[in-house]
DNA sequence: GATCAGGGCGCG
DNA sequence: AAAGCGCGCCCTGATC
């Protein structure tokens, strides 16, 4: 029986000269095992034939950085440590052990992910870092460095008040960076023609640059009549405020939700214009001009992004795709898509979290909020589903904050979960996710207000500023650990769904258009079954229409073992939603 | 000319 | 019909 490396730490080679890399090989218990030195040029076939690729969990500084170059090459990895991502959870985690090492390591801080920065900036790029502070920033990715912060990050997790679920927490938060990567390579099959067919229908004609698109034009017409007005700006807020006051329309704000309120001539085309103009500039020609190109629209996913560990993105807007822009969602020819979302993941989360059992009873079945009715907590679907929004949000007013009560008392325990969280994050505290994910301390300025209106010579005014401010941070808290738990929960299924369809058979079966045309998802995932996009609570998968079933299958499957893997035994349902569709339009 | 904050709105 | 969490992006207008 040979002996399986566990880690293999790769970063930049020391005392060489720049474009020499270095591979350290670790044993399970971290005893290093031998170090090679290769030039930079033979990284990624270096990563192609390791031995027992699928035993190997590779350790670096970043994996934009570093897996970008693995998967032009049309190879993948089976496993990562994000020691950048990883750093960021253990120095703000609250069960981190033997912390002050890692606070310490102020490079980590700094070190920003390249996934954000220009895309097609080569890889290792070094020649104009002449300043310090540019080599500073380089500092974490050299070999030495990134053991030691992977030696500090492991006797952390083992310090650490909970080590099994930080562990999970790491392998998810890295198998996301993985996964993020693979996206941005993979792209999102994109229909340019279905696209355009949906702006002519909206806006009219493609209109000539520097030109108003037909749709768009006639509608500020019809505006700026109803304004008596012919010259009125419509896409200055201030000045479209002034416009309204004038014909005796007296709002406040130029939001949506406020005009709709107000009967008058102008208000209906008024919100149709704004309706096109916001397509038009947010995902109109010049976005499809720009983010969709070969069929497919690649955005960058930044994981760990948000706070509470949601991913964010970079560029092209890609988590706010507008609904009405999903049929261009569309899957290669002989491909298909496999689109799947959790039914109410939030409300689930905290649930089995607060080991609600009530809730988690009404949460059996499809549908949590026709659960909650039937149990007589509410009238309606619709009340159950603001009062639950109401109680993770932190409402306080209006219809949602009236029917909270109603389920503090149903259920008092998951109520009593976020609430306490509220209480916790006003009073200035800390509080957790279930897998250790910690919320921000308050800021230096937070502190200021709350202290200014405990002194004695504090105002009225003094005292109602930090009462709002407290106020401000505990609904922040009590959002924090469900939303959050919540991306957890979406991690742990990611990952698990990327195993599975890493093992599916490639394939290849030289089909004809299919396998030339799926080419555009790149070499790593041309002939297999991949995830394509990521959002929250939702997952598409781009498959071969031959792989269609079985992928469902997994995604149902992953969905349950990521459960299993967070909360146990405890009895609680995450349904899917999930169809097999050729784009992905919602229904 | 570049940058920043606020309003507004898309997504969960 | 609504006001309560987390984002990114576009537009405008103010400011350097």
């Amino acid at each position: 029986m040979t002996t399986a490396t566990r880690w293999r730490v790769v970063g930049t080679a020391a005392d060489t000269q720049a474009d020499a890399l270095c591979i350290v090989d670790l044993d399970a218990d971290l005893v290093e095992l031998g170090r090679i030195i290769l030039p930079r040029a033979s990284w990624p076939a270096a990563v192609a034939e390791a031995p027992a690729p699928d035993a190997v969990r590779w350790v670096w500084s970043d994996t934009a950085r570093w897996y970008r170059g693995i998967l032009e090459a049309g190879a993948t990895v089976a496993r990562c440590h994000d020691l950048r991502l990883c750093h960021a959870i253990l120095r703000t985690s609250a069960w981190t052990g033997e912390a002050a090492a890692l606070r310490d390591a102020r490079d980590w801080d700094a070190a920003a992910s390249e996934a954000g920065v220009a895309a097609d900036d080569a890889l290792f790029d070094l020649e104009d870092v002449a300043d310090a502070a540019a080599a500073a920033s380089e500092a974490p990715h050299a070999v030495d460095a990134a053991l030691a912060e992977f030696r500090r990050q492991i006797a952390a997790v083992a310090a650490s008040v909970n080590p099994g679920r930080l562990t999970l927490l790491l392998a998810a938060e890295s198998a996301g960076a993985l996964l993020a990567a693979e996206m941005h390579a993979a792209g999102l099959p994109w229909s340019r023609a279905v696209h355009e067919a949906i702006l002519e229908e909206v806006l009219g004609a493609r209109p000539a640059p520097g030109e108003i698109a037909p749709r768009v034009r006639d509608l500020a017409v019809t505006v700026r009549r109803a304004l008596g007005d012919p010259t009125a700006s419509l896409d200055s807020q201030p000045k479209l405020l002034r416009s309204l006051h004038r014909v005796g329309v007296l709002a406040s704000s130029t939001s949506r939700w406020e005009l709709a309120r107000y009967d008058h001539p102008v208000i209906e085309p008024l919100l149709r214009y704004k309706k096109l103009t916001r397509l038009v500039s947010a995902n109109g020609w010049a976005w499809l001009d720009e983010w969709a190109s070969e069929g497919r629209f690649r955005p960058v996913y930044v994981p760990g992004g948000v706070v509470t560990g949601r991913w964010a993105s970079s560029g092209g807007g890609a988590l706010q795709l507008p609904r009405q822009l999903r049929p261009a969602v569309r899957a290669d020819e002989g491909w298909t898509l496999v689109v799947a979302d959790v039914a109410q993941l939030e409300p689930r989360v905290l649930a089995a979290m607060s080991g609600d059992l009530t809730l988690a009873g009404a949460a059996r079945g499809a549908d949590l909020y026709d659960g909650i009715v039937a149990r007589g907590v509410v009238g309606t679907r619709q009340e159950a589903k603001i009062a639950m929004l109401g109680a993770m949000y932190g409402a306080t007013t209006g219809d949602s904050g009236r029917l909270v009560p109603a389920l503090r008392r149903a259920y008092p325990r998951a109520m009593g979960l976020v609430d306490d969280a509220a209480r916790v994050g006003a009073g200035g505290g800390v509080v957790t996710t279930w897998l250790g994910r910690s919320s921000p301390a308050p800021s230096p300025d937070w502190r200021t207000v709350q202290d200014a209106a405990g002194a004695p010579e504090a105002t009225e005014g003094d005292r109602a500023r930090a009462r709002r401010s407290a106020a401000n941070r505990g609904r922040f808290t009590r959002n924090f650990v469900v939303q959050g738990t919540a991306a957890e929960w979406a991690l742990a299924w990611l990952a698990d769904l990327r195993r599975e369809l890493r093992a599916l058979p490639d394939d290849g079966d030289g089909g004809g258009s299919a396998t030339v045309k799926a080419r555009a998802s790149g070499p790593a995932f041309a002939g297999r079954a991949h995830l394509c996009f990521f959002l929250h609570d939702e997952i598409i998968v781009h498959a071969p229409l031959g792989q269609a079933e079985v992928v469902a299958d997994l995604i149902r499957c992953s969905a349950v073992r990521a459960t299993h893997l967070l909360f146990g035994g405890f009895p609680i349902d995450f349904p899917l939603d999930l169809r097999i569709t050729p784009d992905a339009a919602k229904g």
